[in-house]
RNA sequence: GGGUCGUUAGCUCAACUGGCAGAGCAGCUGACUCUUAAUCAGCGGGUUGUAGGUUCGAGUCCUACACGACCCA
């Protein structure tokens, strides 16, 4: 493959380079430090007009030249750093020999300025320079000034490139980051420590998900990556913990789309003393100063739709609006009359299997996908899910058949899933045993037996409440992305 | 897994029913002391995702594959 333009360009620089170098510039420099950023310098001038100057203000900038205007004896170019943007202007008159440098410069250079600052008499803030240098070369052509890089699979795999042109998408990390440090603080300032639980586990569980697998030669063993957080988590409520959290990575062998990548980041915490109406008070309150820290409102618009996060939230039942929002008559976990009402509503499609012929908790969960998750649009909190499909919550106070869980929901996507935690070991070894059956009948997303952690609960784990709280949905909503990926620095892609 | 669409210069995009692959930006040479998508004059840059096929002739039509996007399961 011979791309001949690109490799011009690339010689061309590497000249420029060399040419630098004889001038007696140091082409690779190995410190810098600038007294002032692009964005600091606007807000110390925000009232300026054009004309102003401060000659006796020496400030150094540094940053990626973004744009060049060269007009024979003089230069202007635009330094872009983390911060932001700002003008430079280099002048013959005033640089003498160094001048004849700037002519060797390529977009995508980093340097250095030092200067006063002015404002041109089109009013653009901008730094004179009395002096300047060279701080790295681009070998590579900048993408088009003006469109940017467009494509997104070009975006996802150079995302170096993808932060230096598009500054909304640093905008979108940016805001992850910081939400992440809202939650350390919330967390630490409410007690909470924070853990880190083992990737690799012999036993993959908490969660119903087809794990990774891998190997580790010298145990001479199968390992997996780990696909949640939780049985982990519980054990150290056991041991002592009794507030904890980690913010984690998990690794699920799953399809990808707009809401799912195969690895992601999850929040679970452990909180013993709660319950899980405990834990929602904390939700609630946790994800309302959350986005009002960051965006100075309880409203956030995603994708043209606003969110109101102000508490109370909407509390929905589980089995009660699947019920309203399906059309269903009848309890709905009342196997017979459920496959028969499935059969009538959901016929196979193009030769797929029969979801009326599926184990009753694949109908129900799969009857909640189409007939209530999607609806929710608004921040609502799901509650009280069927005890088949919650093999890790405790069962409810009062109603027979459920757990006491509840899922916050948003624009149709699980935003997390908390509950009262199971603690009584030979309820939770039943359980289990369960989870064991539907493997044997081919599930492979049921969850395996933990014996550690069975051992761990009979030792007793105090009454405790338990949540997930998926990160990159968060970040979604925050920055308004419409895909996980974007909120995702490198997301999984199929090497080309 | 299924469907639809996409892949052309470093980047962003053109190329009608098959008929000489083109523009803007970036690059090169030159001019230019307040430009900012700077401007002006000139120049270079392509295995049209890969592999086959149809045809006098394929970026365009057909088949397979690769990667991606969107929708569905």
């Amino acid at each position: 493959m011979t791309q001949k333009s690109l490799q011009e360009q690339r010689e061309q620089r590497l000249r420029n380079q060399a040419s630098l170098a004889e001038r007696g510039f140091e082409t690779y420099p190995y410190a810098f430090e600038a007294t002032a950023t692009p964005a600091a310098l606007h807000a110390a001038h925000a009232d300026a007009q054009p004309g102003d100057a401060w000659p006796d203000e020496i400030v150094t900038v540094a940053g990626r030249m973004m744009t060049m205007r060269g007009m024979g004896k003089v230069t202007f170019a635009t330094l872009r750093d983390g911060s932001g943007d700002v003008q430079v202007f280099l002048q013959r008159d005033r640089l003498g020999e160094a001048y004849g440098g700037v002519k060797k410069l390529d977009l995508g250079d980093w340097i250095e300025v030092t200067g006063h600052p002015f404002v041109t008499k089109t009013g653009e803030l901008t730094v004179e320079a009395h002096a300047w240098r060279p701080l790295v070369k681009s070998l590579r052509p900048l993408p088009d000034k003006f469109h940017g890089l467009a494509d997104k699979e070009s975006r996802y795999r150079q995302r170096s490139l993808d932060l230096m042109v598009n500054p909304e998408v640093r905008r979108a990390f940016v805001l992850r980051s910081r939400a992440i440090a809202f939650i350390r603080r919330y967390l630490d300032e409410l007690g909470f420590l924070e853990v880190e639980t083992p990737v690799l586990q012999a036993v993959p569980g908490g969660a119903d998900a087809r794990p990774f697998m891998t190997h580790h030669n010298a145990l001479g063993h199968d390992f997996h990556l780990r696909i949640s957080l939780e049985l982990y988590l519980k054990r150290l409520v056991v041991g002592g913990f009794e507030a904890v959290y980690e913010i984690g990575r998990n690794f699920r062998n799953e399809g990808i789309s707009y809401k799912h990548n195969p690895e992601y980041t999850m929040l679970e915490l452990y909180w013993a003393g709660k319950d899980y109406m405990g834990i929602l008070e904390l939700v609630e309150d946790l994800y309302a100063s959350l986005v009002h820290e960051l965006t100075g409102s309880m409203q956030l618009t995603y994708q043209g739709t606003v969110l109101d996060f102000t508490p109370p939230w909407p509390r929905v039942d589980y089995t009660g609006e699947l019920a309203a929002r399906a059309g269903i008559d009848f309890d709905v976990l009342d196997e017979e009359r459920l496959r028969a009402w499935t059969s009538l509503h959901h016929p196979a499609k193009g030769g797929g299997p029969e979801l009326a012929e599926a184990p009753l908790h694949q109908i129900v969960g799969k009857l909640y996908d189409i007939h209530v998750e999607p609806s929710l649009v608004q921040p609502t909190f799901v509650m009280d899910h069927p005890e088949l499909i919650s093999p890790l919550a405790k069962r409810h106070r009062s109603r027979p058949g459920l757990v006491e869980r509840f899922e916050p929901v948003a624009v149709g996507m699980e935003l997390g899933n908390a509950f009262s935690e199971l603690n009584d070991a030979i309820e939770q070894r039943r359980r289990f045993e369960e989870q064991a059956a539907r493997r044997e009948a081919g599930d492979d997303e049921a969850q395996p037996v933990d014996e550690e952690f069975l051992v761990a609960l009979e030792y007793g784990m105090p009454p405790t409440g338990g949540l997930g709280l998926g990160i990159d949905r968060l970040a979604m909503l925050l920055a308004d992305a419409p895909s996980i990926r974007d909120v995702i620095l490198f997301p999984l892609l199929k090497p080309e």
